[in-house]
DNA sequence: AGAATTTGACCCAG
DNA sequence: CTGGGTCAAATTCT
């Protein structure tokens, strides 16, 4: 029963990587100067990579992330554009999340290489109790454009061979065509970066290759409605993304139909139990993807992140019948952007699974 | 010379 | 008071 749930998610795991390579692939070929053309390729590669951290919740390794060895955001610091009166005021914690990547001396010099923005380092702290330094990274674009997307690398403490990367905040710059075209083309990027002389400097101290982990984290908001508040916890979720190419776009958002992953949300006390819910298919090749994101909150409802505009009406619910398909990749990021809010609360305790 | 990195000092939430 | 995050001057690199 559990090697067929497995053998399922393992088949979803697959299609949905070979979609984001070839994502990345027809990305490459959009025109460069087509900035909502690249976009909505990158909300699709999004979209992608939050629906195979769903399906691998167990994949990650279960080490502990310490929320206090995460850190935390300041709003001041994080949100430097603001003028000092906005400084005071409550801002949203950025949206945040920890991808860990592997490295090893076999595959260290394959696989994708950085996440393609340009980043300048700012910072770097020893850690209290870590064996390894922590390097703060900030968009090369945050003067010229404001970009606030930061990032933290710090090498894990329980495999010398993976890296923690902790990315704050979303990009807000306009990159330039040079590095649009250079982004998800491997074989250009790959070449370029391999021949620039810093890249067997960067990638031995905090530019990992390979293997890449990503967590989600958790987080808690309180939600009020009338009188009534309520804490509600979302668990965190995770998982391990390979590199593999394979040669066929082919209905990669075709996945599980009646697959569903949900996690339960709780109120205070209780802990929240992921769920990965599924029911046998026909056929075990033809998958639809549901609404992976988001929370089951009973009578088959499933409910998502707070709409970040209105504190009073904290969540917005998504039918679990709804469903992805290949059909239209405008709709399919339409959808999935439509499940998955950049600026979700989060708390940074360590993941459940 | 300009860009990028290093590193000690400072800030401030907890 | 502590320690993670950031700043900015000094240093190194290209």
């Amino acid at each position: 029963m559990d090697d067929n749930i497995d053998k399922k998610r393992l088949i979803i795991k697959e299609q949905i990587e070979e979609a984001r390579e070839l994502l990345k692939e027809l990305q490459t070929k959009i025109n460069p100067s087509s900035l909502s053309g690249h976009d909505l390729m990158t909300n699709i590669l999004c979209s992608v990579e939050t629906s195979l951290t769903m399906l691998n919740p167990v994949n990650v390794e279960t080490k502990s992330i310490p929320q206090s060895s995460l850190g935390h955001v300041r709003n001041g610091h994080l949100f430097s554009e603001c003028n000092s009166d906005s400084r005071k005021r409550y801002r949203k914690p950025a949206v945040r999340w920890t991808e860990q990547v592997r490295v090893s001396a076999q595959t260290g010099l394959q696989g994708p290489i950085d996440d393609g923005y340009a980043w300048r380092k700012y910072g770097q702290k020893n850690i209290l109790e870590a064996k390894h330094h922590r390097s703060y990274y900030k968009c090369s674009y945050g003067k010229t454009q404001g970009c606030l997307a930061r990032k933290q690398v710090q090498r894990s403490e329980l495999d010398w061979s993976i890296f923690d990367v902790t990315y704050i905040g979303k990009h807000s710059c306009i990159e330039t065509p040079e590095l649009l075209s250079m982004r998800y083309s491997h074989n250009k990027h790959q070449h370029d970066q391999r021949c620039h002389p810093n890249y067997l400097k960067e990638r031995k101290e905090d530019k990992p290759l390979g293997e890449t982990y990503i967590n989600f984290q958790a987080s808690s908001v309180q939600s009020e409605k009338g009188n009534d508040k309520q804490l509600k916890s979302y668990p965190s979720f995770s998982i391990c993304s390979t590199t593999s190419l394979q040669p066929n776009i082919g209905n990669c958002l075709e996945a599980s139909k009646n697959h569903l992953v949900s996690t339960s949300t709780k109120t205070e006390s209780r802990s929240p139990s992921p769920t990965f819910i599924s029911t046998p298919t026909a056929s075990e090749s033809n998958y639809k993807i549901h609404n992976v994101v988001g929370y089951n909150i009973g009578e088959g409802s499933l409910q998502t992140t707070a709409d970040s505009r209105d504190a009073k009406d904290h969540h917005m619910i998504i039918s679990p019948t709804v469903s992805a398909t290949s059909s239209s990749m405008h709709s399919c990021s339409n959808l999935m952007d439509s499940i998955w809010d950049w600026d979700f609360p989060i708390d940074y305790s360590r993941p459940h699974f």
